[in-house]
DNA sequence: TTTATATATTGCAATATTACGATAAATAAT
DNA sequence: ATTATTTATCGTAATATTGCAATATATAAA
């Protein structure tokens, strides 16, 4: 026990779950924030703008990197990171979806 | 250690990334997709629905309850879930404006 | 080639999550 | 009142996550 049992839902599910939980953690949300406020990718300082250690700023630079959320180049000795905006977009139209179905959904709920 | 350091993050980023945990399992995501389902909110079955056990399902439930995205009246001897459109409209603002900022940044990035 | 700089990996301790059997609680039906 | 039904909680085992010090790796600069 303790393992998700990630057999028995859809690809669908499991993948929009994936990128949710990669997204569950609030470095992470700092770290799309800041991808998205410097206009160059060179972001070797995204340590400095963390209140976190530089091998655990690594590790949700890794697990964003394993969802699909960001990308990476090596950029000399520097690595640019910055968004994918591709994972970005399946994120958004399945809350995009939401919404609509609830707009048509019944309001007499609960 | 093991414990997010909340406190040294925004309150908009800790929230978007409790609410983005939530979804952060293939389960939750079933339960939200059977919620967008049905048309009544006696939601008795969804344990029916999903390859869990019963307890487990009550477990996934309360997580949803407690990030907000859900919400919960007793009905008689079952219990009506439904989706709250607020943390779900929450959500859905936020991916709407990440896809806006990279509308607008320089796309030679990666 | 040596040294500095930037990032990744390893190893480990603390804590959290996942899953479920057993059981409790609370209402409905008989 | 007793029994069935529905949901929640408790306890616990297995596994995952978080965070960091220490160390490795890899390129740039001297």
């Amino acid at each position: 026990m303790g393992t998700t049992k990630t057999e028995h839902f859809t690809d669908r599910q499991n993948s929009i779950a994936t990128l949710a939980k990669a997204l569950g953690h609030p470095a992470r949300i700092a770290i799309i924030d800041y991808l998205l406020t410097v206009d160059s990718c060179i972001c070797g300082d995204i340590v400095n703008q963390l209140p976190l250690a530089q091998p655990t700023v690594s590790q949700h630079l890794k697990e964003l990197k394993n969802a699909g959320l960001i990308k990476g180049n090596i950029e000399g000795t520097a690595i640019c990171y910055c968004i994918d905006e591709a994972s970005i977009a399946n994120v958004h139209d399945f809350f995009t979806n939401i919404s609509n179905q609830l707009k048509i959904k019944n309001k007499s709920c609960c």
